[in-house]
DNA sequence: ACCAACTTAGAAAACGCTTTCTCATTAGAA
DNA sequence: TTCTAATGAGAAAGCGTTTTCTAAGTTGGT
């Protein structure tokens, strides 16, 4: 019975920061450093009577270690980075969830930036974000292209989310926005509107120029239908002011550049006693909760947002772990949502739905 | 002009980890860490000359340094962690979003932990997170008093969300839910409904029980009308398959839970073409952005989150910076927003509004 | 001209951990 | 019994910073 000559520290010492760390378990248990990390990190060349030593020892000291010396010591910290253009929306809310469910799965937890749409401070915020962190997910970049191909390199692991770059091992997530807005003018045409608007995203946002890149080939395939741009936001109120401007263009199908948006504008259009879809048709884009509790409920373009946040994160571990990637980077199809916001072109208004 | 025997390295030295540490620096700048060390944290002992060259070189390399090791040496890393019950619900992201904006200015970034609403694993979650960070904001916490009291030690500096805690040293800001639902029960009745309904909350949820309470203060208040309670959740789908139980009971005056399970109910009573607020009044809770878009827009009661989660950080910053702190946690005053969602019990629908 | 006081910058310790290196002990084989 | 190999645990180095300690050099007063 080995009995060793350790002696029981009845006394809890405190370093310096006042925490108790891996040396006071050690002198508890009256074994170096080192045999306690082994214990603490399940290496098996520690003799089993020792290790039931050091546990209790570390049990009764209510011992856990110091992440931030271990993190100097392995190089990793077991985080990652997202940065959003604007947390309000429920776009990014959705991807964080998604990407913060499926990373902490696997151990890891994540560190929010938020640029509040300034496309300025992406950067700063994307730098300082991945040096605390083991990778990045850009989310939805608003600076210029130029920019972006210069940031990247430095930010590896790193993994984008609608936007692409020219450089390497950077898996890029976008949605097919393009594609979308086609599918939601395609229903708008075949429910016999002719002439339609596009009420337009924030400026910088890369998918609002997939949209109206959408839109020009939507127009060069139907030449007979007329397809207005109005100005345009991302948010509620931007619908709700838009009112006017959709009113005045004598559009019949009306397509928000998102379903807050379309949200905003309904409201708006109610409260002017305009029937939507009798007198007016509304989609919207994303298909987010909400859209199907909207009164009437909101025909859109659904996005597996939730499940692309999930994607960011395993092409991020897939980095992390220097796996291969088969597909670095996908394309989402948005799935056209047909509900009851859009109807047919100024038909009379019917018991019978559309 | 002492001209240094420094030797400019022109090969650029990489560390271990493959990244430009302090040391590269200072072999380009032919001083010794140290150096670099005090230069970058703009101490003023460094002779000019010197400093000006040793900026160069970190400029000419790019050099950044890890927060890692800077955490080590400082005992601090610039990070709060806020463990939330439920990412998707529209509270906790606004909670979420004042907080990080907030954290944001003062230089801080925040860590994320989802609980799903898994009680169990909240202790472990927050406890993991705290040891990463500086502090942590424990929000809406689904576990028993006991366990709160027992966990809230080990997490100091810690803030408290919809809960209440004796230790001392932990502020809570709590949204007096208790008084809210009185406030909207009054409305109700001021609207002469005599038979109201609660449509409750997820079980563990603190705030479902401050309403609880309110509402039996306001039944020993106004002995002449019914409440009725109705089992529920926290989201939309628990309003939309509530319409039966609603229909059942009878009442005239819905209280729902929050206005996530106010929107499905109305949606679920739209279907059944049962009018709101002509033949049922409904009332949400928290005034979550959507409130004012629904159709009818929602009676609710609103609760300033947003700048509770930026109280959150105030409260933080305070602890943190070991400052004494005159209103250790704050209690918050709904207020009644009226909308279009409730109207006149019983009365026939007329043109003019409520 | 000499000594004290002050600057300035390098050396080294500290932060809390992991891991390699090294050495002592023990088991096993000849 | 003796030598080799295997095992187990401590010493120490390393992760990348900050900061204290220390010593060299400089200034200024007498």
């Amino acid at each position: 019975m080995a009995r060793g000559t350790y002696e029981r520290q009845t006394m809890v010492r405190r370093s310096a920061t006042g925490r108790i760390g891996i040396a006071d378990v050690a002198v508890k248990a009256g074994v170096s450093h080192a045999t306690v990390s082994r214990v603490m990190n399940g290496n098996f060349t520690v003799d089993p009577e020792i290790a039931a030593r050091v546990r209790a020892a570390a049990a009764e000291l209510k011992y856990q270690p110091n992440p931030v010396g271990r993190s100097l010591a392995l190089g990793k910290t077991d985080t990652i980075g997202i940065v959003v253009p604007d947390l309000a929306n429920p776009t990014f809310q959705a991807i964080l969830r998604g990407l913060s469910r499926a990373a902490a799965q696997d151990g890891y937890r994540v560190l929010i930036a938020d640029s509040f749409e300034v496309s300025s401070e992406e950067a700063i915020l994307a730098g300082e974000a991945r040096r605390r962190c083991d990778g990045l997910v850009l989310c939805a970049p608003r600076m210029s292209d130029a920019e972006l191909e210069e940031l990247v390199p430095s930010l590896h692991p790193l993994v984008l989310i609608n936007r692409t770059t020219t450089a390497a091992d950077v898996p890029s997530l976008v949605v097919d926005y393009g594609q979308g807005v086609q599918d939601l003018a395609g229903h708008l045409v075949d429910l016999g509107h002719t002439r339609l608007a596009f009420l337009a995203g924030p400026p910088r946002s890369a998918s609002n120029g997939l949209r109206l890149q959408g839109l020009e080939a939507f127009k060069a395939a139907h030449p007979q239908v007329e397809v207005l741009m109005l100005e345009g936001g991302s948010d509620f109120d931007t619908g709700h002011e838009a009112v006017d401007a959709v009113l005045d263009s004598g559009a019949t199908g009306i397509l928000a550049f998102n379903d807050l948006v379309a949200m905003g504008l309904m409201s708006g259009l109610h409260e002017r006693g305009v029937d939507v879809p009798g007198d007016i048709s509304v989609t919207g884009f994303d298909d987010i909760p909400f859209a199907r509790y909207t009164t009437p409920t909101l025909t859109t373009a659904a996005v597996p947002i939730t499940e692309l946040g999930q994607q960011a994160w395993h092409q991020m571990r897939a980095l992390i772990r220097k796996e291969e990637n088969d597909a670095p980077g996908s394309r989402y199809q948005p799935r056209l949502e047909i509900r009851a916001s859009s109807g047919p072109a100024k038909a009379p208004r019917t018991a019978a739905h559309g």
